[in-house]
DNA sequence: TTGTAGGCGTTATCAC
DNA sequence: GTGATAACGCCTACAA
C-alpha cells in the first residue's frame, strides 16, 4: 500500500539508469545538465525518499545519533537533551532518543536497534548499576558509544561526567563555613553511581572537618517522585534534627522543604538545605517560595564534551582525553543560613 | 574496525547454513534441536547483533514508532512522552523522540529518515502553520502518521486532539460567574493552532456573554521562555486593568504571576488568573506561592489513543473514528477570586 | 557522460 | 531438516 518510489521507479521514468539517478541524487558530478534536471524532475514527482536502511546497508553510515535515557522524568536530563540537540544541529548530524523507562530489557533492546543500522552510535546517559551488560555488548562489537554520568575507573570508556563526588564535598564545606556542624545527607537511588559519588564525597568531607555523622544522619531515598516527602517525615520524627540537610538532588530537596514547610519549620531559620543540580534556572517560571541552594551542573559544557566524543569515536578515533570531568559550581540561594555555634 | 557479527559467521561458526541460523533465530520451527543449541551458542559466542536496516529492508517491518516533536522544551510534551513509553511498553513496540528546534528543514529531515525505514509510522506533534508540507508528503506517500494537537478540518488526518476553544469557553465562563467582567486574554504563539483555537474560544465566550474585549484586552505573545514577563509588563503600564486573565498556558501564566507579583500586585486579590495545561502536578515538587487554577488535559487518554491509532494506520487499516477530540477539565487552584459586580 | 554488475545482511521461496 | 538462491534499495567500481 505504501507508494515510496526508489531509484529504479525514478530511473525508469526519467529513462536512464539507476546509477546515473543515484550520482544525480548524491555527488553530482559528471552528470550532463539535462539529465540531471529529467532525474530531479522525476523524483519530485514521485516524492522519492532515499530509504536509509538500504543506504546504511552499504554505507553503514546514517547521520545520526542515539540517545539512551533512563527515564524521560528527570528535568535534568531534558535540560541536556536540548543542549545536545543544539550541538548537533551545528554539526549537522541528527539525535533520536528514547527511554528505557529503567527497564533493562528495554535498553538492550534500544542498543541493539541502534548498534544493528539505526544509528552510527549512542550516547548512554545515566548511571544505573546494572548497564554493565549493555557497556560490555558495545565494547564486544566496538560499536561507537559515550556514557554520561557513569564513572569507569577500570574499563577505557569514553565518557563525560560531573564531579560528584567534588561537588558533595563543596557543599559540606559551604554548611560547616556558615557555622553548621550537625549535617544530615539525603541520599539517592544508590543503584546509581551518581547517588554513590555524591554520598562519597559527603562522607569524606565530613571526615576531614572532623565531623562523625550518625548512622540516621543519612535518610536514604529510591530516588522516585515523592520520596522527598517521606525522607522529610522520617527526618521530622526525630528528637534531635540536624541543623543543616545537603540533599542528593533538586527535586527531592524542594519536596522535603515543601513537607518540611507543612510542618511548621522554617527555611532556613530552622533547617538550611543545599540540593544538587540547580534546576532553579530551569524552573523559574513557576515562582516558588524559596530559592534553593544549589551545586550547578555545566550542561552546556557536557553536552558539547559529549557531542564532540561521540564525533570522533564513530569516525574511528578514540577522543583525547577519554574521560572528561566537569567542575560543579555551588549557587547560592536563599536556604542555607549563618548559624551561631554555640548551639 | 566494527566487529559485528553476521548470520553468515554464525553459520560458519555452526557448520550450518544462513537458512538455518536465520529459522533459528526468528520463526524457531523446522530445526533439530542439536542444531539449534549449536547457533544459539555461535550468536552468543559472537556477540551477535541483527542488523535491523538489512531486516527492514526486506521485510519493511521496524518495529519502532518515530515521535516528532517541535521542541523538547514544553513540560506537557514530556509528559506526554512519558505517557505514550508506557503505552508503547504494553504493545511491545519501541519509541524513538527527536525535536526538530522549531526548524521544519530538521522536521522534514527527521520524517525522511524514518520515512525512509528507520520506524513503521510517525507520530506528530506540535501545531505549527508550518506543518503542512510535511503532512502533503506523509499523506503523498501514504507512511503511517498519526498528528497530535494539530486540526485539520478538510483533510483526512487522523488525529488526537483536545478542546482547545471549549477549554478556553470554560476559563471565560468560570471568570464570569465570579464576577468578573474585565477580561483579558494572554495569546500564546498564533502561528500554532492550539493558541488560535484558545484565542477563537475566548473571543466566542466573551461574546456570547455580551462582553466585548478591547484590542488592548489581547496581550500577544509568541509563547518563548521569558514572553510572561514582557506581557506582565505591558499589563502594568495600563491604566485601566482587567480583573482577570486568562493565559495561553501555564508556563506563561506563571511567569506573569512572578512578575506582577513583584509589581505589587497579589494574585488572586488584586488579579485573578487562569492558565492551561494544569502543569501543576508535573511541578509539585517545586513549592510555589500559588496553586494555579487551570484547564488541564487528559494527557493519558491521549497518549493511548494517538498509541492505538498509529498501530492501526500502521496495519493498514485507517482508525476509526479517524479523529478524536478530548475535553479539557477546569481544576481550581488558588489563583481565581470572586470579584463584587459593583466595581 | 552513461550503464552494467556485484554486494551490503536479512528474510522467503523452493528445492533437496 | 536443511540448504541454495533470489530478492529488498542502495552505492560504487569498472566498463562502454
Amino acid at each position: 500500500m505504501l507508494i515510496i518510489a526508489s531509484i529504479l521507479d525514478i530511473a525508469r521514468l526519467a529513462g536512464v539508469s539507476k546509477t546515473t539517478v543515484s550520482k544525480v541524487l548524491n555527488h553530482q558530478y559528471g552528470v550532463h545538465e539535462e539529465t540531471r534536471k529529467k532525474v530531479w524532475q522525476a523524483a519530485a514527482e514521485l516524492h522519492y525518499t532515499p530509504n536509509i536502511a538500504a543506504r546504511a546497508l552499504v554505507t553503514s553510515k546514517t547521520g545520526v545519533i542515539g540517545v539512551v535515557y533512563d527515564s524521560f522524568k528527570s528535568p535534568i536530563y531534558n535540560e541536556l537533551a536540548g543542549q545536545l540537540e543544539s550541538q548537533a544541529q551545528k554539526l549537522g548530524i541528527h539525535l533520536v532518543f528514547c527511554s528505557c523507562n529503567q527497564q533493562q530489557a528495554s535498553k538492550l533492546h534500544y542498543i541493539q536497534y541502534f548498534m544493528g543500522g539505526a544509528a552510527d552510535g549512542v550516547i548512554l546517559f545515566g548511571s544505573a548499576e546494572d548497564d554493565d551488560p549493555v557497556i560490555e555488548r558495545l565494547m564486544a562489537v566496538k560499536f561507537p558509544f559515550v556514557v554520561i554520568e557513569h564513572r569507569y575507573d577500570q574499563l577505557q570508556v569514553p565518557n563525560v561526567l560531573v564531579d560528584n563526588v567534588g561537588g558533595a564535598k563543596q557543599a559540606v564545606q559551604y554548611l560547616y563555613k556558615l557555622g553548621h556542624r550537625h549535617i544530615a545527607h539525603v541520599t539517592g537511588n544508590l543503584r546509581h553511581q551518581v547517588a554513590v559519588d555524591r554520598y562519597n564525597g559527603f562522607k569524606e568531607a565530613m571526615q576531614t572537618l572532623g565531623l562523625e555523622p550518625a548512622s540516621d544522619d543519612f535518610i536514604h531515598t529510591d530516588g522516585s517522585i515523592g520520596c522527598g516527602q517521606l525522607a522529610a517525615q522520617a527526618l521530622l520524627e526525630r528528637k534531635e534534627r540536624p541543623t543543616a540537610l545537603f540533599v542528593f538532588n533538586d527535586l527531592i530537596a524542594y519536596e522535603m522543604i515543601d513537607e518540611l514547610h507543612r510542618a511548621g519549620l522554617r527555611i532556613p531559620e530552622d533547617m538550611s538545605v543545599i540540593g544538587f543540580d540547580h534546576l532553579v534556572g530551569l524552573l523559574s517560571f513557576k515562582p516558588g517560595i524559596h530559592n534553593l541552594t544549589s551545586i550547578s551542573q555545566p550542561l552546556e559544557k557536557m553536552a558539547h564534551a559529549a557531542m564532540d566524543m561521540i564525533m570522533s569515536v564513530v569516525s574511528g578515533q578514540m577522543p583525547e582525553p577519554i574521560s572528561q570531568q566537569f567542575k560543579p559550581v555551588l549557587q547560592e540561594g536563599g536556604t542555607c543560613q549563618k548559624r551561631e555555634l554555640h548551639s
